[in-house]
DNA sequence: TAGAACTTGTTAACGCTTTCACAACAAGAA
DNA sequence: TTCTTGTTGTGAAAGCGTTAACAAGTTCTA
């Protein structure tokens, strides 16, 4: 229960979902190495991030799926379940929401908030909309810890730090700006634009690659 | 002209559109310090990526915010400008293609693809949307390096692998699942779902944070 | 049973990235 | 001019995460 650096947590999170994949197909047991390759890692890796959860495998047959997937959720889910609220309910708001509405019992946007009066008291894929002068008390009622800013950067920092005054502590942002915030709240930063440009600049420039001796 | 690291050439781009912001309020020069504040990290960071971009401030008067742009600038952009390709135009892609719509000159989704053949031969937010059966002769004929996948999971490998036979070398990648492809082509990985468990597992737990002793 | 084959758990080494620390330097004050 | 102040550029150190390597262990074979 020592505390998990930031890439470990993100990789659990994704061998859970690959781990969910193989249940369906049916397999029961996975070798580090094979889920290295689906996780885009190495074996040495994976072995090494399931210390951190603390599941043993067994050698010459693995690791069994159905316990790992549960390790890791125990480990990284709130057993109570945990509420997010999601603001700004622009485009990228409402694809978000089409895209998590149902998805994950534990994990769900439970309320969705916007300044714009024309968008507040609705329901848009399943989630409740909002208007911003009611997200104290609705968050406070829900206990929720946990938001995504999907609104202009212009307002981004005024949201995020009304959302810190009611409890939040830890924002998914997608604004392009940076957040000041207390340090005690996490904030990860989806920079649509960086990557984009990232990815630009490594399409021409090829990514440096280590040589090879003939 | 020497590789530049991956981070690196994130931060690149997030001082460029900090800079371009502080242009647009008049302001002419900039101290590491200041930068760092704005972008998140620490002055001896900023120092050190404008030594890989080799632009040379002034002590006591800092950076020239308009060089230093168009230094960044000479840097990452393709000097004749670049397009990029959006498959899949769901709720994410339309998401995107507003927002990318008609922001940046130098770097612009020049061409939408989509299987839906409802969806094809439309203009979406000023981006012509074609067929996936044309996205070959399109992509060779506009010279498309670089593209965003934007389409379900179970179709994003087939269509990776399609785009780097049509000559592709970067792909951001919104699909959760890591793309199997040759080495030389660059993917970057925007896992939504991960980052989100992320924030959920932190803003519980707390971020790791360093002891200080009293 | 003994041995072969292949795995896991874990420590140590490695490499990349960030941070520190300070010489060199510019500009203004005295 | 000379001193003071606050900056940049950069080598060196530190920190962090990944990879390598291997002992210990499990199963199958004969
Ligand atoms: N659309 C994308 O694909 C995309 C890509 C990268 C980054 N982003 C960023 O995501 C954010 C949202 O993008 P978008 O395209 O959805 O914009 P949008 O304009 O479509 O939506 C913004 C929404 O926020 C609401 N809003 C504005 N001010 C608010 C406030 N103070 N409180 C609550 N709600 C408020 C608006 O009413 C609107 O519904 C922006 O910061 C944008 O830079 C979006
Ligand atoms: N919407 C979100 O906010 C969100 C969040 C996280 C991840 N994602 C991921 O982004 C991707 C797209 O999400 P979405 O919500 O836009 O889904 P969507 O179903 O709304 O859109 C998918 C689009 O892809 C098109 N498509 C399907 N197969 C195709 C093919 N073989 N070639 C070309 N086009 C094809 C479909 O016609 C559709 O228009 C998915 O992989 C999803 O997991 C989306």
């Amino acid at each position: 229960m020592n505390a998990l650096s930031d890439k470990t947590v993100g990789r659990l999170s994704l061998y859970r979902r690959l781990l969910n994949g193989l249940v369906a197909d049916g397999v029961t047991h996975v070798y580090s190495h094979q889920l290295a390759v689906l996780a885009g890692g190495t074996a040495a890796q994976v072995r090494r991030d399931m210390m951190a959860v603390g599941y043993t495998g067994s050698p010459k047959r693995g690791y069994d799926i159905r316990e790992l997937a549960q390790s890791i959720g125990a480990f990284m889910d709130a057993p109570e379940g945990q509420g997010v609220a999601l603001i700004g309910v622009g485009n990228l708001g409402r694809a978000i929401l089409a895209y998590f509405a149902g998805r994950r019992p534990h994990l769900a946007i439970q309320a969705a908030f916007d300044a714009d009066p024309y968008k507040a008291n609705r329901v848009i894929h399943g989630c409740h909309c909002y208007p911003m002068t009611e997200m104290d008390t609705i968050a406070a009622k829900a206990n929720i810890r946990t938001a995504i800013i999907a609104v202009p950067a212009t307002e981004a920092q005024a949201v995020a730090a009304k959302l810190v005054r009611a409890g939040v502590r830890g924002i998914l942002n997608f604004a392009p700006i940076r957040l000041h915030l207390p340090a005690e709240v996490y904030v990860e930063d989806i920079d649509m634009t960086m990557s984009l440009e990232k990815v630009a600049y490594f399409s021409r420039k090829g990514r440096a690659e280590k040589e090879v001796n003939s």
